[in-house]
DNA sequence: AAGAAACTTCTTGCTAGCTAGATATTTTCT
DNA sequence: AGAAAATATCTAGCTAGCAAGAAGTTTCTT
């Protein structure tokens, strides 16, 4: 407090306003570096597999599933995706015959989507890919002790602000 | 290695596998965390100030410029937007008279973009809430400690796969 | 000084994903 | 049983941002 009067090279800046600053400076470079990182994994995924982020993003989760298959909406969900921007991405996996849509037998408002041959392939191999992709530029430049700190602070910070 | 004959819940999977599974994992969660905060903190900035996400990017780095002014293509790159997109961004900003396009005297290929006084006067009360809001959602949680390492963290990510 | 090369911005057309609402099915309540 | 509410998917139209390329300006080379 009380520097209002003296301008600097920032002009007039208080107190105060440099400690916001300072905060979402640091929270810019928690953004840069997510962001560098995941736009690597991305562009060497993206590139071996012809796969957009979300279509990969899908297919891992898939490829986890009990049966490789999931109803529409709980993978959504998982995705973090709208139902109707779902339904694109799952005509887009359809198309590439990645998937293919199966009804349900029981509840006929519910259609599964599941990963074809192929797409159980494809999903297997690009897991393996992003894995070792992550152990380069994630892994080895952090060390095992702090990917383990940062898994913990994510963890955290999910928690904190989930819904 | 050695267990692929014995089908265990995930139909036979090698060790391996599990190992990649595990690293993918590991990062969805770094994913998840990231993403949730973010979208926490954009969720409140943009209802309160009626901003896109990029757009208060935008602002706030022009706020912290000399004279509230950089020029176009620079801006682009530190916001890693392509040209055409920051056209776009621009664009919207302009029509919202939160910045203006001035033509540089020396060198006519270039064009600034300037805060308006509006513009100024709105990006300094969204940087002081966006503090106000990290402070809330990601330093408390986290404590100062988690927080200064979660940065060391980040910016040993940006170096390491940056470009 | 003339032409080539590089740089900056803007235009055009594209893609991904969202919101809102339509339709069909199931569940719940009376 | 039948009405009302909830659930699941799809459709239509919208927005943000990208990529490619057009057009103008400057700089470099001869």
């Amino acid at each position: 407090m009380g520097t209002e009067d003296i301008a600097t090279t920032p002009p007039q800046q208080t107190d105060e306003e440099a400690d916001d600053d300072e905060i979402v400076t640091w929270w810019g470079l928690v953004i840069e570096g997510y962001h560098t990182t995941q736009e690597r994994l991305m562009a060497e995924i993206t590139e071996r597999f012809d796969l957009t982020p979300g279509a990969f993003d899908i297919l891992v989760r898939l490829v986890r599933s009990p049966d490789y298959r999931m109803p529409m909406t709980k993978l959504a969900k998982e995705a973090a995706l709208s139902s109707g921007g779902f339904t694109k991405v799952a005509d887009r996996l359809v198309a590439a015959e990645l998937i293919r849509r199966e009804p349900c037998e029981t509840d006929r408002r519910v259609t599964y989507v599941v990963l074809t041959d192929h797409g159980r392939r494809t999903a297997e191999e690009a897991k393996h890919a992003c894995a070792e992709i992550l152990r380069r530029t994630v892994l080895a430049p952090l060390g095992p002790e702090n990917s383990e700190r940062l898994a913990e602070a994510m963890r955290t910070l999910r928690t904190a602000n989930a819904e």
